[in-house]
DNA sequence: GCCCAGGCACTCA
DNA sequence: TGAGTGCCTGGG
């Protein structure tokens, strides 16, 4: 991968395993529009345009900075996703299939607050409702970016949320959820320091998350990559190859790509995730 | 009008 | 320890 200083922003060519529609159409993230090839998405308080072509990406309005401080991290530009692909495809025929229509997935490294909530927010919910409410959530708490446009909510900045202002927001019966997370006082940031299942029994204090809300912080926002959240597709895609289609537990799931899988759990989860998705 | 969605809490056996 | 049920809301 390199990257240069272009106009307002930046060019990265020479880089593999990178499409960002697959990337954030994959269900991992909320806050973004656009498609095909061309994005933008509110993240880390900026808004941040993606175009990308065959072998060009631009990322603008973005500084060498913000590219070198935020992004690459938040992009998970420097891990090896070949030699992911490669582990995971000699393990699987099907995951092998997944990996290769969908190999220009990435796991993004979002801010652990925002996406807790997200993720709270995501329960019993459709992906197109989860993106209204999240934005209206941002647009009243939130502080404006540009034009229209608002980031996502400090911890602090929601203090002063209550119920029915939440209810506003149409967040439904998370509202209490909601409060109670802005409510429970422990600094998300001094939990990496934990290992995954400390982080996750304490994430699972906060009404509201759960096994499957704890797994997508976990993976999305801590880098804890081993994790393979199970919601009802990967609970269906697991049970459909690994279990001859029968019906089987979370817990056996989990055993299960935690033994096969390994460190690599949450990659192989995405990329069957989205695959299961996008079938039919 | 009815059903259900990328879960979770709560109840009851 | 597991199964059953209700939940805001909005779209089909």
């Amino acid at each position: 991968m390199r990257y240069v200083k272009y106009k307002d922003g930046i060019k990265m060519t020479d880089f593999n395993s990178f499409d960002i529609g697959q990337i954030l159409e994959c269900g991992q993230c909320f806050r973004f529009f656009g498609k095909e090839n061309n994005y933008f998405i509110i993240a880390y308080g900026r808004k941040l345009n993606i175009i990308q072509s065959d072998d060009e990406i631009f990322f603008t309005p973005c500084s060498i900075e913000d590219f070198e401080n935020i992004w690459i991290n938040y992009f998970d530009l420097e891990r090896d996703y070949l030699r992911i692909k490669k582990i995971l495809s000699s393990s699987d025929n099907i995951l092998a299939e997944a990996v290769n229509l969908y190999g220009g997935i990435r796991i993004l490294q979002q801010d652990k607050w925002e996406c807790l909530l997200s993720f709270i927010i995501s329960q019993n919910n459709r992906i197109p409702q989860i993106k209204k409410v999240i934005q209206n959530i941002s647009q009243m708490f939130g502080t404006e970016i540009c034009n229209d446009c608002f980031a996502f909510p400090t911890r602090s900045q929601l203090i002063n949320a209550d119920e029915k202002k939440l209810m506003d927001c149409r967040t439904g019966f998370r509202a209490k959820y909601i409060l109670d997370a802005i409510n429970f006082d422990i600094d998300l940031e001094k939990l990496s320091d934990f290992s995954t299942a400390d982080i996750k029994q304490k994430l699972m204090q906060i009404k509201g998350v759960g096994n499957k809300v704890a797994d997508c912080t976990l993976l999305f926002s801590f880098g804890r990559h081993e994790v393979y959240p199970i919601d009802v597709w990967v609970k269906r895609v697991s049970q459909e190859i690994f279990f001859d289609n029968k019906n089987v537990s979370i817990k056996q799931i989990h055993e299960f790509a935690e033994k096969k899988f390994g460190e690599l759990a949450g990659f192989a989860q995405q990329y069957l995730f989205h695959y299961i998705r996008n079938k039919v």
